[in-house]
Order: structure tokens, then C-alpha cells, then sequence
DNA sequence: TCACAATATCTGTTTTGTCAGATACTTGTC
DNA sequence: GACAAGTATCTGACAAAACAGATATTGTGA
């Protein structure tokens, strides 16, 4: 018979501490999490609150309007915003039904439907636009200087292109 | 009448794009939502695959671990995964009823209902521990050196810590 | 050309999380 | 001590997203 019956599942905590608590890399990942919500939390309840455009929508009109050709297909759209197939057809539904962007045929191909984005939506972004930059400026930007914010880009940047791409 | 009508909603996106598409403010949010919902996809999935462990259930035990009491109030979980009270709730129920955590009364306000892991849930992080950092280590480590992940770490450490804290 | 694998999107169902409000407890004031 | 205000957690109802599989279309090799 042993001593460890009181506390056994913080002694097995213990001895996990130094592994798993102060483990940077499981440090990051958790804190790449928990940035993203706690924004996506603020600037999200704002945005939709002074605007009436969830983030959600608002990430989904600007990949739109960044693209190349001003339009993306469903899977493009998927793949920007990770989510799944049914999710981004869902998302899309509901943005389509407010008016803010439109489904379109290929003409190449039947399968692939283009997604794009309308007056109104345009419109709504550019309102937004202006709200949200206001809201990052004040929450994010002011514990960043221009350096800080460009290397944050590279490096978000890299890990976000997955798998190692070099070659050599 | 104008010449605008065809491609209208094109010419809106077209004044948008210098201010919208390139502001690297908005695309610094957008790029932290897609790397962290891309992470928690791809980790996510490999850690659930290959541990039968979500990884929400991970990072609640990750933070109760992590504490210097060995366990955390609901609110506490709650602040720190960014759920709101009542998603808090649900999850700890869930992550309870598998056996991983257990409540516990506090005695000085009855109010306040403490997590603590239970020996399985112990024994669970840290076999989840050894898979999750391989996959961090193929998936996101390859991208940085030491001195870049620190550098990030920090830098999400800062936009994490809310309002400007600086006074004068 | 026909069968068959691959691709793009959509749908039925279930899980997960939010929101608003309920409940239970504590604290400060009179 | 009683009451109002504040705090911590939980619950009911709803919305959002995942998962698995269905449907339609395209590319490919015998």
C-alpha cells in the first residue's frame, strides 16, 4: 500500500508539468487559438453590432474582393475560410439571401459555381470596412508597430502555407 | 444614364480593392483566423484520429494543468478558451462525463465550482502530449526557427492582453 | 464509346456553441 | 437582519457548422 492515494492525480499532474505546461510549441498553438477567438469575439461582436455584418461574412466578401478575377468558386471560398463543402454552401445561402453577393454558372465547367459579390455587397463592405479598421487600430495595432505587424504577417504567412515546400 | 451599368458591382469592388484588399491591418485579422482555424483542422484532426482526445478537450486540460492550483473555476476555463459561460458548461459536462475532469465544491463560495483532472485525464494529455508535438513539429515548427517562435509567441502574447495596458 | 474514378457542390442529420434568462449565492448598505 | 446589486453557474431555445453521403458533372483508360 502507498501514500499516493489522496493527491495520485496531482502527482501524474506533476510530473506532466514540465513537459506540457511550458512546452513553447504547445504554448503557441494554444495561444494562436485563443488570439483568434478572443478578436474574432471582439472585433466580430462590433462589427455586427454597429454594422449588422457578422465577421464571418465580412472575411468571405473581401477574399472575394482580393481575388484576381473578383470572383471565387465554392471550393476556393471553402479553402480561404476553412470551412467544410456543406459549410461554405450553407454560409454562402445566407449571405446570397441577404443580397451581398450572387452565385453565378461556369460556363467551362457545370460543376464549379462561381461566387460573387454584388452592388449591395460592395456597398456593405466598404461601410464595414471603415468600422473595422477603426476597431483593429484601437484593439490589435496599438501593441504593434509597423515592423512588428509585417514580421507577424511573414510569419503567419509561412505556417499557414502548410506542408514544409522546400525542396531541396 | 451612365456606362455603369454592366459591370457596376465590378467598378464598386474596383475602388475598394487599394483600401480593402491590401490593408495589411485586415489582412493581419483575416490571416489569424485562417492559420488558427486551419491548425485547429488539420492538428485537431490528427489528435481526435489518432487519441480519440478533440482538441478543445485538450487545451481545457492543457490551461487546468497549466495553473498553479492544478485546477481552474468554470470562469476561469471559460476566459481563458474564450467560450462563453454557457458553452463552458456544455464542454466541461462533456469532458466530464468521458471521465477526464471532475468538479469540485468550493468551500469558501458555493458559487464557484472548481475543475480538476481526474488520474485518466492525466494519463490522457499526456499520451495526447507526445502525438500533438509531433504533429506540431512536422505541421508548424518547420516553418520557424527558435528565435521566430519566441518572436511570435510575444508578439500573440501582446494582442492577447486586451486594451493598451500602458498608462502614461 | 463505355465503364469508372475523380471532382464540385449540395442535403439530411447530429453535434457544438451562442444568447437570453433563470437560479443560487455573496456582498455592501441601511 | 433585510434588501438591492453583483457574481458564478446552469438551462431552454435556437443557430451555426461538421460529418457523411447523395447528386451531377468531368476526365481517363480499355
Amino acid at each position: 500500500m502507498t501514500i499516493t492515494e489522496p493527491a495520485s492525480a496531482k502527482d501524474a499532474v506533476a510530473a506532466l508539468c514540465p513537459s506540457v505546461a511550458k512546452d513553447e510549441r504547445i504554448m503557441l498553438v494554444g495561444l494562436l487559438a485563443e488570439t483568434a477567438a478572443r478578436l474574432q469575439r471582439t472585433l466580430g461582436g462590433w462589427l455586427e453590432s454597429e454594422c449588422g455584418l457578422p465577421l464571418a461574412w465580412y472575411e468571405v466578401l473581401v477574399r472575394i474582393v482580393r481575388s484576381p478575377e473578383g470572383r471565387l468558386t465554392m471550393s476556393e471560398v471553402a479553402d480561404k475560410t476553412v470551412y467544410t463543402s456543406g459549410g461554405t454552401t450553407r454560409l454562402v445561402d445566407r449571405i446570397e439571401e441577404a443580397g451581398l453577393l450572387q452565385r453565378a454558372k461556369c460556363p467551362s465547367d457545370r460543376r464549379t459555381v462561381y461566387v460573387e459579390i454584388t452592388e449591395a455587397g460592395a456597398a456593405a463592405l466598404a461601410a464595414a470596412t471603415e468600422v473595422h479598421l477603426s476597431h483593429i487600430d484601437a484593439e490589435v495595432m496599438v501593441h504593434l508597430d509597423d515592423a512588428e505587424r509585417t514580421t507577424l504577417i511573414d510569419l503567419l504567412t509561412r505556417i499557414n502555407e502548410g506542408p514544409a515546400s522546400c525542396t531541396a
